[in-house]
DNA sequence: CCGGCGTCTGAAAACGTTTTAACTTCCCCT
DNA sequence: AGGGGAAGTTAAAACGTTTTCAGACGCCGG
């Protein structure tokens, strides 16, 4: 029995009540000193000040937020919070919200569309005023209704939906597309091999059915194309993102052909998992096969070799969905932002054995 | 006006008096069915939920707590949600927390003392019952005191406070200490290069006065002991931590001597800064010099060459925290965990040059 | 037929804040 | 002198729930 001080009963908060009563004024003047809504003549509201300090007096967001009818509060919904990418769009989430003294909450969902509205309904329940979306998805009538229904829902408590990197279902929904244009990051990079004088170069992490995967496929067959390379040329591995996924998927390519002498990966795990995959079978990159990833991940620089990637500004991409959602009044529904990506070079690509 | 967000006009939610009115039954009945508080017959309960779904009721969480007192809702406070070690930690917590239906928030402080502060206020408004702080922290009377009050702070309020991986001031303060066994790691990863025959080992990254820093010294030097190493031989670099440190700590140190075969490195991100620092300079890990790292985060087995570490179950860390937290019932001032290490072995030690 | 008990229900009292509307003062202007 | 504000303050009414307390009703055993 160490704690001396009451370590029993019910526990109770100051209230403002008691902070007025210490600073001898109503509650009324109490709030108004506190909260700074109204104007009080330095005199008592430096006693009220006092008051609240000496008690260690915090105020209630409950009530605050009961009688305020609602709060500042936002919420990221990611897949996993340990995915580089995701971490840093949830950084520039929090950054900017903090900045504005906003709460953040960030929600993992594991790709989970169930969770995803369990979430949501969450935050209704919570008053958040802004919901933010992250990363791309396969966009089916499950998808389209879900979105829907949590456009409608928020819209209709006065919050703000911001879909990131996925699409809106509808123009006329009330949510914000934010997102980068995958088409155009993958065509650079995938030409930027092709500059290199690669001819043969595969795709390797494609979902069928993801817009930002499908984007950057697009990207990467609109390059192949102005390059002159025929189409048959290409070729799409389909095995979905992560580092596992990438591994696995390029061991076993390997197994069946080494007709090709670079590989763009659908992002930066992908190419993790391409890189060891490609190590472990005994040939050298770039000496023997390019690589190439997507989103710049922190650490892609430290990958053996340093991976040559598009750079995809995660941070700005959350600062962005929260500075647009809260600047922009009109909330233009189908209002689409798109950001721009760019190329970063490293040591993953050089010119095929041929060349 | 002093309005930042377009105003699309507060609307108004569906309250819990129009649910009972379509139901034909009164607020107290409704709330009874709808939070299955007390009991209620199948026929009204039906009939209530039916009228709460054609509605599409969302209940008011902050009216529910404050009536109810409190709320579900833990904090994780961590430097920056882009480290992959904290990212695992506050993917832990969310993950324990999400299971019991709790929400989960969380605050990056960017190191600063004062951010802190101001979320865990922020914290103490909310009501959160639950505030995990994480990350090795330099114990100075600042910090000292600044925990002291937290933890009086949330106890009063009936909240718990967890330290992960930074120590409690005080034993008799109402805090929880859950961390890794820092001198246990680095002293195996220090004597599985010693082992290989390395005796002119150098400590990147040290941080004097943070605590999990100093314990990782403490080992380091323990095992040079243990080896018959003279303590002259060893030298510890106090560059701190992040990848930019150990880069520029490293390159610094190369330039003024290479009389050392190996490093043992703060963390894994020092270790990727080290990595390129030596490759750099023209040397050849693990070669020309042996690196380990400590976390063992994610990418480190896609480090050049991959990462000797120590592993430290992150995720299991946050999972720890609030299980702890919530079960223990006691709240045992100064209760003590400590969560076990094992080296994980890669390929960046090889034996010495002359061995 | 009555007393008592169980089961359902509803009116009203919390919870802690902000805001509204009204009430003083006090001062300036006519 | 008297009227009109402005400035400072307060009591009381919200806000949307849960919970308490007590009433209504039906049923059983005496």
């Amino acid at each position: 029995m160490g704690n001396t001080m009451g370590d029993t009963g019910p526990r109770r908060r100051v209230t403002i009540r008691e902070v007025a009563e210490r600073a001898g004024v109503s509650v009324a003047t109490a709030s108004r000193a506190l909260s700074g809504n109204h104007p009080v003549p330095t005199s008592t509201r430096t006693r009220v000040l006092r008051a609240a300090r000496d008690l260690d007096y915090v105020a209630n967001a409950h009530a605050r937020a009961l009688v305020g009818g609602g709060r500042k509060m936002a919420a990221v919904v990611v897949r996993q919070v340990t995915s580089p990418f995701y971490a840093q769009v949830a950084e520039g989430v929090e950054a900017e919200a903090a900045d504005r003294g906003w709460l953040c909450v960030v929600g993992a969902t594991g790709g989970e569309p169930q969770r995803e509205m369990e979430f949501v309904q969450l935050m209704r329940e919570e008053g958040a005023r802004l919901v933010i979306l992250v990363g791309g998805v396969v966009e089916d009538d499950a998808y389209r209704s879900r979105v829907a229904h949590y456009a409608q829902a928020l819209d209709a408590a006065g919050a703000r939906l911001v879909l990131c990197g996925r699409p809106a279902p509808d123009p006329d929904i009330p949510a914000l597309v934010v997102e980068f244009d995958n088409e155009a990051g993958a065509r650079a990079v995938t030409g930027h091999l092709l500059s290199a004088g690669h001819r043969r170069i595969v795709f390797l992490g494609g979902l069928p059915g993801n817009t930002a995967l499908d984007a950057r496929v697009a990207g990467y067959r609109a390059a192949l194309a102005e390059h002159g390379v025929p189409a048959a040329a290409g070729r799409v591995v389909d095995c979905g993102l992560g580092r596992a996924a990438g591994l696995r998927a390029m061991t076993e390519l390997l197994k069946e052909t080494r007709e090709f002498t670079a590989v763009v990966a659908g992002d930066d795990m992908v190419a993790a998992g391409a890189l060891r995959a490609i190590a472990d079978a005994g040939l050298r990159v770039p000496e023997d096969v390019s690589v190439v990833g997507y989103n710049d991940i922190p650490l892609a620089e430290d990958f053996n070799p340093p991976l040559t990637t598009v750079r995809t500004p995660a941070e700005e991409l959350g600062r962005a969905a929260v500075r647009i959602a809260l600047r922009d009044p009109e909330h233009a529904s189908g209002s689409h932002h798109v950001l721009g990506t760019h190329i970063v070079v490293r040591r993953s690509v050089a010119s095929p054995r041929g060349a």
